[in-house]
DNA sequence: GCAGATTAACTACTTCTGTAGTAGATTGAA
DNA sequence: TTCAATCTACTACAGAAGTAGTTAATCTGC
């Protein structure tokens, strides 16, 4: 499978090495916010599936510690979310626009961006 | 809690009872297409968990039947799935736009319809 | 060189999801 | 009235997800 299917913990996990680079197990935990802090082993287990899913790979050691890093792009990982969303959907992203109105989440900003991107699209279209 | 979750297949048949309304088990099973029917069985224990979750409601019973029905609305369900992943982006719909126009999903219409519709919530929030 | 700390690796257990079989009750038709 | 069809209700089981303990190897400072 291009990109198995990652649980929330899996990834928070993920997320952090995103944004951190390289961690080791250590620093992944502890870069949960200490009220939510799962157990070492807990992250170590997730990280190993991960490993498993192809999701991260070890690169090097130091010390004891074994590092990891994400395998897997952010882009690939949150467009494999929308995927599945859109399915639940029948492809239709109208309902998920009138819902994320509704939450108040969606900006006229965001609104308008969107347009732009899309009217960009459109041109380069046109021009192929 | 106020409104469970629902896992695929629970809003499979959720959609089912949503736009059918009120069915028995062997209505809902034959619903779906022949291709990727589950066993009769697999969709009444679905039911069941459905209605332990208090997401349907027996009605009736017809001769040996029980007809179902459902007890949360459409709308209620697919906020929460909404909800859900945008507490996976931070709240911020932004990156579910782009991937959104990504994968192709959202038209310049879709767009436009959003836009209309918080112009509206604006302007009826100035006079409030 | 060794003891205490740290880590990897393995194992375990629970809940949820998807899947389905079986037993016993209920119907309806002949 | 009896029997086959249909249902409900119960049970079972595997895989994913979340959680964490245990054991044995490995460092590192003294």
């Amino acid at each position: 499978m291009p990109l198995p299917k990652l649980s929330k913990l899996e990834l928070q996990i993920m997320e952090v090495l995103w944004q951190r680079g390289p961690c080791s197990v250590r620093e992944i935990q502890e870069s949960f916010p200490a009220r939510k802090r799962p157990a070492y082993t807990t992250v170590q287990t997730m990280v190993y599936r991960l490993e498993v899913k192809k999701a991260v790979r070890r690169t090097k050691k130091i010390a004891t510690a074994l590092i990891f890093e994400a395998a897997v792009s952010r882009e690939a990982a949150e467009r494999r979310l929308i995927d599945d969303l859109l399915s639940v959907f029948g492809g239709k992203s109208r309902p998920i626009m009138a819902h994320l109105i509704e939450s108040g989440a969606l900006t006229l900003e965001d609104v308008r961006e969107a347009e732009q991107a899309l009217l960009k699209i459109a041109g380069e279209e046109k021009s192929e």
